[in-house]
This record gives C-alpha cells, structure tokens and sequence, in this order.
DNA sequence: CCAACGATTAACT
DNA sequence: GTTAATCGTTGGT
C-alpha cells in the first residue's frame, strides 16, 4: 500500500500538544484497507479535544469504558457511536495518559471513491452524492471508511487502518468554534477549535472563522 | 434501574 | 430554518 504525494507517519509524530497537532492533520490522508479494497481520504477539517480540563470532551468527568482509547498511546483511533447513528473517528494525541485527541470531521476522497460511495448507499441518493461530499461531515467521513463498533482502538501505524503526511502540507488553516459543543457565552468564544482548510468543497460552509498562517514546519 | 442526552444527519416546511 | 430518527453512555436514584 502506498500513496503518491505522502509518507507514512511515525508514533512520535502524534506525541505532541493538540491544540500544536491539530491543524498539522489537516492535508494528511487516513487510509483503510480492507478485503474489499482502499479508501482514502484526505482530511480537510477537524476539532481539538483538550481532554480534562476541556468541558466539551468526553474526557472531562475522566476515564470510562467508552473513552478509554483517548487515555492510551497516540497513533490510534477513539471511535464513538454518535445519536445512535454515526461511528465518528477521533486521532489519538499527545502522550499516554494525556487523554487528547482530535475529531476528524471532513475530507476529501482521494482513493476507493466506488467503495466510499458504496458504503453510503444505504442512503437512497447516495448515488447522486457529488464526490466531493462522500466524506463531508464527521458520520459520513465515518461511513466513507466503514467504521464501525470495532474500529476503536485501531492502530494507524497498522496494515489496515494509516496515517499518511503530505510531501507539500497546506499553508494556511481557519479556525472557528467547534460545532455541537454548547458552553457559556457561546463555546467558540473560549474554545475556536474547529481547524479546516479554506476553499475545500469537502468542507461545509458553517460559521466564518479567522485565517492563521502556518508558522512553519 | 431508569431517564436524559448527545463531538449528527437527512428530510421536510 | 426546523425536526424526527435512533440507541449507547452516563449519572443519578
């Protein structure tokens, strides 16, 4: 399995702050392959989630069954089922013990596009999706990679599930307020934690945010 | 044991 | 813009 344009990432690379580490996911690819075949996307938008001292995660009343993958090593994958519907993928952050990770909510499919789609058309017009939106919104990027109850925990340095860098990373990110975390005066107030890149049609057209610069890598 | 509530989505007015 | 669908997790009784 390889990707032209990337490279695989190393355990370490996940060992850092989230809030340091969350716009460095955005351009990078999450690969799953399965009998079936590949799919990748690239991820065009995410949410940090700063763990105990952070009232929107679900690690804030500590550590239970559900999230206890987020108190493990970087480099895995916290997936929760979401409204009864939704297997919603989070990377893994920081060190072990640090319970921080990062909500992938969008990308854009750049292999296994027929799969993705097959995989969606449970929905009735999912056929008529445009490819753009086959992983737009963090149930269906879920969906697109058929995650499922058994995919919490997996290994992204693993032959099924990988984390892939881009050779060229984006330059410029946005920031905004997380979506669905509800807080005092507004979560986006405190917390602007929702990263993503300008311009992807892969990433729905929410709130305006601020336009940072990269500070270099 | 039980009731409330989502890190959402798609369909409908 | 509004709302129903849907069920595991959580926290209180």
């Amino acid at each position: 399995m390889d990707l032209p344009g990337f490279t695989r990432a190393s355990r370490d690379w996940f060992r850092r702050p989230v809030l340091n580490l969350a716009p460095l996911l955005l351009g990078c690819a999450l690969a799953r392959t399965t009998g079936d075949g590949t799919v990748a996307v690239r991820i065009t938008e995410v949410e940090a989630y700063a763990g105990p001292a952070d009232p929107g995660s679900h690690a804030f009343r500590g550590r239970t069954a559900r999230n206890a993958t987020m108190f493990g090593e970087p480099g895995h994958l916290y997936c929760y089922f979401s409204y009864g519907v939704h297997h919603n993928l989070n990377v893994v952050c920081d060190e072990a013990g640090t319970p921080t990770g990062c909500l992938l909510r969008a990308g854009q499919v750049i292999r296994g596009a027929e799969l993705a789609r097959s995989r969606r058309t449970a929905k009735p017009r999912a056929t008529a999706l445009p490819e753009q939106h086959l992983a737009r919104g963090p149930g269906n990027l879920g969906q697109a990679l058929g995650s499922s109850r058994e995919t919490d925990g997996a290994d992204l340095l693993g032959d099924e599930w990988s984390w892939w860098l881009p050779q060229d990373p984006p330059a410029l990110w946005r920031t905004g307020p997380r979506v669905g975390v509800s807080g005092p005066g507004g979560d986006g107030e405190l917390h602007p934690w929702r990263f993503w890149l300008p311009g992807e049609p892969s990433v729905s057209a929410y709130r305006p945010g601020t336009a940072r610069a990269s500070r270099g890598r």
